[in-house]
DNA sequence: CTGAAAGCGCTTACAG
DNA sequence: CTGAAAGCGCTTACAG
């Protein structure tokens, strides 16, 4: 158990594993590493070695020498969204599998953090990126381009565009949601939303087009908050509706706990769900098919997403040519309930 | 924009930045670390040039000639528990003010995976660590000890320890709850537990202790579950506490999931809550106060842990002299509606 | 206040 | 299959 001097890291050094170990430091090296060549009775021994003196090489001067680290950067907006803690969960199951480190990034829906955080996290020679949706800063998108590291876009599509984005498509499942509400026979529709960044609004306009262009119903009252998504908010909104606008008979809810906080206080002033409005709102997350009414809700294929990005992502990395940049995974319409 | 030709990693280096500054190599380095011997106009310089090539100094290089990161890492059991979350961010937000990276590692409540992480996160040099509760493995323990890097533990209180703590009693927490339960005239106590971690455990501990020994209550019912709690898994505990022990009049919930599921299955099934049996959660999820009813919960200081975990951890970094090495932030008791 | 030398702990070519 | 040399891009003492 005991081991020898080491470095003013505290930490054994590939030297000391070799000396131990009874090879040269290269062999210790390249022993460590897996490459193929060494000797199979040295390189039992020197992860005898490397057991006994539980050696884990310095990530800082193997990646330095190599040029290579061991990390991918993921950035994204929020961590209080369950959302991107499924999607965080899947990208590290599949990065984990390749030893590969997952550094996130969250920027809080704001452009000037997701560029700093950037910035920091390119110090680290990332192998490579997955940033959430497609609209960068101009200045965020050059330095990307200019760290010439793969990078994987997730939860949007672009239509005609260079880069790799794994998602699907917004404005459709705003429009899916449209059409559910009026083939409930829903006419006066809503479309409620908070945290307005890009994905949001362009559920809106996707749900805005179907009911008036497609389905030739009203132009949909629309409530919006800049405020992050929350439960509490979700129950004012429901206020704000029957109070300002009583003739509304269905609703979009930009985020599941929008349209929970919405039922809760529907309940509590004794507004029957669904029969004097219909409600749907989006992400499904878990608590909403347990609501009383269950909750109708777009089911979004986080874990999918994350999952895919990751596997992009490699290939990218491993160089493989890629057919595909833009991979869409649909989303999923789970009627309950509360429509 | 332009910048002159670059290493294998494509970045700008130290050595290009010194000549466009038009000083020396260790002037630009320390003008970019802010020493103060620097002549200011030679600094100026020195930013300027940064500014214009997007200079950031390498990571690996700067960690190995330094042997100092400018990362931290942070421990958590789960990441799907808006408990870690909310720490985390509140971690983050002292680190970042300090320019101090936050390396997450999440061990899903496997110990073995906690070790794992440790000891490849070990190799980045952090400068100080973050765990969460006080039940390592010893293997973990000794690797702790040994990488001599400062660490403090969060979420739970040793009695008689060395180690750094900031939380609270979760013994403490759960005869809250039976206490409250009793005041509420409640006898035939019940505690629903799933995820059976340590803490876990010994709030359930100190909710039986408190029933029987301080209250003079009948033994609680106790159910429990391995699996990860969820909102699903609190509507069968409910089921099952109805159909097998119908005298249950309080219960106890491990975390607000399970209570939330269980308020749900309640008014599906058209049991009087809190009429007919009495409900407290953990945690005070931000959902909670606004269920019908309104849940009771116990709220965890969890934002303030983190803060003041990143606050001592920073200074045992700094090598100040700690006084207090456990710090109790305690948790409060929010009576709603449900009890 | 500034700089030349040495070195952090690895890996990459290049020889053998 | 193995090794000696050089170097990755910084910072740390040590001089001046």
């Amino acid at each position: 158990m005991s081991r020898g001097a080491s470095r003013a890291t505290g930490r054994p050094t590939l030297v000391e594993l070799a000396r131990i170990a009874g090879v040269s430091p290269i062999t210790a090296s390249r022993a460590m590493r897996g490459v193929p060549s060494v000797d199979p009775e040295l390189a039992r021994r020197v992860h005898e070695a490397a057991a006994e003196i539980d050696y884990v090489a310095n990530t800082a001067a193997r990646t330095l020498a190599s040029s290579y680290s061991d990390s991918v950067v993921v950035l994204i907006p929020s961590l209080s969204n369950l959302l991107f803690i499924d999607t965080l969960e899947a990208i590290h199951a599949v990065m984990h599998g390749r030893g590969l480190e997952v550094l996130i990034g969250n920027f809080h829906y704001a452009g000037e953090a997701e560029h700093s955080l950037l910035r920091n996290y390119l110090a680290y020679q990332p192998r490579g990126l997955i940033l959430t949706g497609l609209s960068q800063m101009p200045a965020t998108r050059r330095l990307i381009a200019r760290s010439r590291i793969p990078a994987v876009h997730m939860m949007d599509l672009a239509p005609g565009t260079e880069q790799h984005c794994v998602g699907f498509s917004q404005a459709d499942a705003g429009a899916a949601a449209a059409r559910h509400l009026a083939e409930r026979g829903r006419s006066r529709l809503a479309y409620v939303a908070a945290q307005l960044d890009p994905r949001t609004i362009e559920r809106g306009e996707g749900f805005q087009r179907a009911a008036q262009a497609d389905l030739g119903l009203a132009a949909p009252v629309v409530l919006t908050d800049e405020q992050p998504s929350s439960v509490a908010l979700g129950g004012h909104f429901l206020a704000r509706l029957v109070e300002e606008h009583p003739e509304v008979d269905g609703v979009f809810f930009n985020n599941d706990d929008l349209a929970q906080g919405a039922l809760f206080e529907a309940q509590r002033r004794g507004i029957a769900i669904p029969s004097r409005m219909s409600m749907i709102g989006f992400n499904d997350l878990p608590l909403s098919a347990h609501m009383v009414p269950r909750l109708t809700s777009i089911r979004t294929p986080r874990a999918r997403i994350g999952e895919t990005a990751a596997r992009h992502l490699l290939r990218l990395i491993d160089g493989e040519s890629v057919s595909s940049c833009r991979l869409d995974l649909g989303f999923e319409l789970m009627v309950r309930e509360s429509s």
